[in-house]
DNA sequence: TTGTATGCGTTATCAT
DNA sequence: ATGATAACGCATACAA
C-alpha cells in the first residue's frame, strides 16, 4: 500500500511552496494565486493522485461534529423516518450523522458503542435500548451523551424518548367505539415489554370509559413464533372460534395484523364490515396487508428531531434518565 | 461551547508531563507508569472531562479506513442484508462502514457524495445508481472508488453488481412449470427499468423452453400508483376478468404481489390451489402477504461482500464500468 | 504572488 | 518512572 500523497509531495514535484499548493487546491481557489501556477499545480496533483487528508483538515480547522445512530437488526423500516428526521435536525446544527447497524457485531449494542472510540463522534442515538447496563457504561466510558428511542423497557437507564402507548391505545379503542363497535377484542403479544402492558392498559381504560364491559376473555395473548413461517396465531385461531360475536379488534402492533387477518379471512369474516381492525405503529406492514390497516402512528419525525435536540443541548449536561413521551396520531386507512 | 480539554490541560492540572498523561490514559495503560500517578491522572482527567481527540489520534497513528454506503430513501429492508454482509466483509479488512441515507439531502445522491469531502472515507458503495452522471463526477472529484448495487439501469457508468434477472425469471417460470402449471401470466411494471425488461425476457424464454405458447395477451403491465392508497391494479383487475383460465402468475417483484393477491381474493380465486403465484426479490413484503410468497431471492449477502471486495481491491485501480452478475435462488414458501 | 513557520492533539522516540 | 520534542497533513498569519 503506497504511502499517501501529501501537499509536500505535490509542492516538491511542482517546485513551489506548500502554502501555494494548499491555496491552489482549495475548494474555492484562493484569488491571489496566479491562474498559471494554479493550473500547473492542479495537473501535478492530478498526476500524483493527490487526495487531501480529511483527518488533518479536521484537526486543523476544527468544527467537525457528528452524531452516531445505532440501529437494531430487525425493525428496519420502523426507524427509517426517525433517522431521516434526525438527519435534518442534525444538519441544521452542523452535525454529520453516522449510522451503525448492530447487525451481529461483536458484543451487540455495547460493542458497537465501544467501537465508537475509534470514530469521530459526539453523541449517540440508540434505538431500542436493551436492559444491558453495558450500553450505558460503554457510552459513559467514552463520555458521549446518549439518548434512546424505545418503549419496550419499563425502567430506563438512559434518557429515553417514547410514544405515549397508553394514550395511543385509548385513541385506537375510541375510534372503534365511534364507529359503533361494541365488542372489542385485544390481541397482544406474550412478552413483558413496556409498550405491551401500556397498550393493554390503554385498551382497558378506553373500554371502561366507553361504558363497555371490560372482559378478560376478550384479551388474547399470542406467542411470537421464532421462525418466519408463522402464518396464523394458534391462540387467536382458538379465540375467534370461541368468540364469534366480536365486532372489532385492536392489535398491539401492526405486524400482528398480518396473521390475524389470515385467520379472519379463513373464517370467512370480512374487514372492516364484519370486524373492524386497528393496529399500532404505522410501519410498512400496515400498507401491505389486505385491507390496508388503520393504525395509531408513532410521531417518528418528531422523535428524531427531539432526540437530536436532546443530544446536542445535553452535550455538556449530565443526562438524567428521564423518559420523554410523545403523542401518537390516528392514521386512517381501510380496516376500521 | 467550551474549548475541548486536551492532554496539555490535564498535564498542567496534574502537574506532570504530557507524555505521562498520554501513557496513563492509554487504552491498555503503559506498564512503566506508576500506579499512583496513573490513578491521580485518571481522576484529574475525569474531573476535567477529558475526551481524547479521535481525529488527532487518527492523524498521528494513521491506519483509519472507512467505506461509505449510500442508501436510497425507500427500499429500506431491501438492502438491509446487503449492508450487514458489507459490514462483515469490511470488518475483516479493517475498514469501518458509514451509512449515509440520501433522505432528501441537498443534491440527492451526488450531493451526499460531495459531502463526503468532509468525512474520512476511502470508498463508496451506492445502492441504485441513478442515470445521474453527477454521481460518478462527484466520486471522481473526490478520487474515491465507487461501486453500485443496482439492476435498474441498462447502461452502467459505474462498476455495478446486479442479480441475473433473466436467469431468475427463468427459474421462477420453471418452478411453475414443474408444478404442472400451463397457463402462466406475467405481471410487470410499466417502467423501463433494466430489471423489468430482463425479467420479462426471462419469462418469455422459459415459457418457450417449456414448449408452452408465448402469448402476449398473458403479459400485463401495471402502472405504479404514486400514493400509497393503491389497493389493486386496475390493469390486473381487467386482465383477470378477461383471462380466467390462467393457472399461475409470475410477479415482476414481490411488492406487486400484494395488490395482485387482493384482486385474486376478491375474485374468489385461491392461491396456490387455483392459481400459483411467484415473486422476485424476497424482501420483507414476501412474508407479510397471504399466503407467504414463494419467490426468487437475490443473493444479498454475496452482493454486499462482493461490493466491498471490489471496492477495496480496486482502490488503486481504474474501475471500469463493468457489470458483475450474481445468481439468485428459489425461496419456496406457500404461494407456489 | 508566493514562501516560511506555526499549531491543531496525539503518540512514540529519545533523553533523563 | 517521567519529561521534552518531533511528526502526522493541513491551512493560515506573517514575511518577503
Amino acid at each position: 500500500m503506497a504511502r499517501r500523497v501529501t501537499l509536500a509531495d505535490v509542492s516538491k514535484a511542482a517546485g513551489v511552496g506548500i502554502a501555494t499548493v494548499s491555496r491552489a487546491l482549495a475548494a474555492e481557489p484562493h484569488p491571489d494565486v496566479s491562474a498559471a501556477t494554479r493550473e500547473r499545480i492542479r495537473s501535478v496533483a492530478d498526476e500524483l493522485g493527490y487526495r487531501p487528508s480529511v483527518t488533518a483538515r479536521i484537526l486543523r480547522n476544527g468544527g467537525y461534529r457528528a452524531l452516531s445512530v445505532i440501529v437494531p437488526d430487525d425493525l428496519w423500516g420502523w426507524w427509517e423516518p426517525v433517522v431521516v428526521s434526525a438527519f435534518h435536525a442534525a444538519d441544521e446544527r452542523g452535525y454529520h450523522v453516522l449510522v451503525h447497524p448492530i447487525a451481529g457485531q461483536q458484543g451487540g449494542a455495547a460493542g458497537v458503542i465501544a467501537a465508537l472510540a475509534n470514530i469521530p463522534t459526539d453523541g449517540i442515538l440508540i434505538f431500542g435500548s436493551t436492559t444491558d447496563p453495558g450500553v450505558k457504561d460503554a457510552a459513559d466510558a467514552l463520555r458521549l451523551p446518549i439518548v434512546a428511542i424505545d418503549d419496550a423497557l419499563k425502567d430506563t437507564i438512559l434518557p429515553t424518548i417514547s410514544v405515549d402507548n397508553v394514550q395511543g391505545a385509548r385513541m385506537a379503542v375510541e375510534h372503534l367505539v365511534n364507529q359503533g363497535r361494541r365488542s372489542i377484542a385485544y390481541v397482544g403479544s406474550a412478552g413483558d415489554a413496556a409498550f405491551s402492558s401500556d397498550r393493554e392498559q390503554g385498551y382497558r381504560e378506553a373500554v371502561a370509559a366507553a361504558g363497555l364491559p371490560v372482559d378478560d376473555a376478550l384479551v388474547v395473548h399470542c406467542t411470537d413464533s421464532e421462525n418466519e413461517s408463522l402464518v396464523t396465531f394458534p391462540e387467536f385461531d382458538a379465540f375467534l372460534a370461541a368468540h364469534p360475536e366480536i365486532d372489532a379488534i385492536f392489535c398491539e402492533f401492526d405486524l400482528m395484523a398480518a396473521p390475524v387477518l389470515r385467520t379472519l379471512r379463513r373464517a370467512g369474516r370480512t374487514v372492516p364490515d364484519d370486524i373492524a381492525l386497528i393496529g399500532f405503529d404505522d410501519e410498512r406492514a400496515a400498507q401491505l396487508v389486505d385491507p390496508p390497516l388503520t393504525t395509531i402512528r408513532q410521531p417518528y419525525e418528531e422523535m428524531g428531531a427531539l432526540a437530536v435536540a436532546t443530544l446536542v443541548d445535553r452535550a455538556n449536561t449530565t443526562g438524567a434518565a428521564e423518559r420523554i413521551l410523545v403523542t401518537p396520531t390516528l392514521k386512517r386507512r381501510q380496516s376500521a
